[in-house]
DNA sequence: CATGAATGAGACTTCATTCAT
DNA sequence: CATGAATGAAGTCTCATTCAT
């Protein structure tokens, strides 16, 4: 699952990658793409040359944000699907996904923007959560609480345009709820 | 209302103001925000003094062209509306709206990112739209149509929500259409 | 002496010469050179096209600021020549050329900056002060008010330092008095 | 007093500072303060990133050149008054100064235009000249070699302007000796 | 392996000057 | 003759990335 990648990686290097993460997941949610790297770098303690050794390029440091984004919100999944009945499941996990996206689109965007091919180069990661929606999805379909017609693609797009709604009503909870209805409601046969 | 602004606006400004419009909606659109403005201008065929005299920052030759798009967008909802009955008036302009906002929403990041008060520079041109739904939503509402607990605001929202929606299935013309059954299915009252 | 140039240059257009004259001085005085012609233009009520008809140049307008300025200075040199005995008048003179002076320096560097020659450009419509002043300075000194070994490019070189001198100490008039003194005492006779 | 400033600078950091400022001196002074940075750059053998970093704005180079020019006549100075008597050391320490001040009228306008507050940004270098001319003027007038009316801004004013006109007379150093006669002359008692 | 100085292409914008209206 | 829109060279500054220390 977490499978190692090239070597080991010696322990302040380590611990110099996660403090790079953290700083530059905080920094991109809630200044925006545009922020230097050189300001990154500084917040977490470290010259740009260091930032640069663990991440070739600034889309790739985008894209390692969002990887792990993806594996934080996998894992939560993982552990909703293992509880109770499918449609219970389902709904619930939606509701997680969504409400972990906050932001997401911007670095999409922003990588797209550079000519990354997206779809590509996170298929690994979300491979996960992709293998559990589709479960997730068959289940509660199955369970005759979704729509038979629907499949993955129409999820997983749904599921980032209720982000993007969501995003549009911040403040107020109670409109969000109500989107979850009129999102749940269509879901269902009929 | 949309009262004239300025002076008349001579002849040859009018036609670069103009080009300089459709070149950067179309620029922006396909290619994204980073064009350089440099480009726009010679694509336009004028030099890039021109543009700057029309547009004192690219921040506001993206705001014009969103502007613009939003316009449009009002002048097609207004056929709609003037048209047949509350219902099929109501969920017509949804689509309208909503195949229409392609793209949309990375100008809006855009300008934020620029620290642009999106809100405050669009509010004008975007009454418009925001009158007429109001309105067809309330008629909607009456005639049964829809949900009677939503308000614009999360009309709105979901407009913006289901646009990000329909760009993840750009090439998949069926799911559109199974998204807008869900969609319009969870608008209706129960 | 304010011979005719070109041709009589139509009524309004002179009006527009002398308003942009005007405007010019207070500008370039208060805020400096590098305001943009337009703005000059446009605070003189007229378009920048018709700016650069009465001056070719940004320079042209510069340089014709200062004569203009010269200009006044002569006149006032004048009155105060045909006054009084030699002293006096000398001194009186120094004082008048030193306190029209302000400012004068900017320009002549905006000038140089520029590459124009400024002795050159500036040769005819000085030469009305340089007549006085060499008048002047022959009387004081033939009245042994003056040290005899001075010549005129010293006395103009010592307007414009004094000048400069004066500009420092714009706040403090004793001290200006003060300068005069050691002035007017370091050039008479030992 | 001269304290060490943040960190001790790289080796080639500190080189490259240095060339900088070698060759902005030399440049400016030649050629004016209207030449692009990047030119300076360029010269001076690197990119103009390096120049920015070093400077933050060309604001900031012109006003270090100053720094530099005034702390070297600065330490001309202190040679000067080390040695011998008041009167002596005060007059040749006048001439030092105006000698050194060549051209620094530009950069004080170029500076003022741009908005700085030259007194307050180079304040601090000028502090030490300041001390040194009290110093000196007050031995001056002990000695009964200079009036005992003047003060420290009258002299510094002096010294501008008898820069000033020293910079008219450039080509002429008998000319400029008998300026120094003059104003030598008026500052003595009587 | 870390550091941060250096790089330099390129971004946005200004402004003197020209020329169609 | 006046107007002001158009021009485009040039200027200052930023920032992802490289590389000497």
């Amino acid at each position: 699952m977490s499978g190692s990648r090239e070597r080991p990686l010696r322990a302040d290097a380590a611990r110099n990658r996660a403090k790079l993460l953290d700083v530059a997941t905080e920094v991109f949610t809630t200044r925006g793409v545009d922020v230097p790297t050189e300001e990154i770098a500084r917040a977490a303690g470290v010259g740009v040359g260091t930032l640069f050794r663990h991440f070739p390029t600034k889309e790739a440091l985008l894209a390692a944000v969002m990887v792990r984004r993806l594996e934080a919100i996998a894992a939560g999944a993982a552990d909703l699907a293992a509880g109770a009945e499918p449609a219970e499941a389902f709904f619930d996990c939606f509701r997680l996904v969504v409400d972990r996206s906050e932001g997401k689109n911007e670095f999409t965007q922003a990588l797209a923007a550079a000519g990354v091919d997206v779809h590509a180069s996170l298929q690994e990661p979300t491979t996960a959560i992709r293998a559990q929606l589709t479960d997730l999805l068959a289940g509660a379909q199955r369970a005759g609480a979704v729509r038979a017609d629907l499949g993955l693609p129409e999820l997983l797009a749904l599921l980032v345009g209720t982000g993007a709604t969501m995003e549009q009503l911040r403040d107020d909870p109670a409109a969000r709820e109500r989107i979850y209805e009129v999102v749940f409601d269509g879901l269902r046969p009929h």
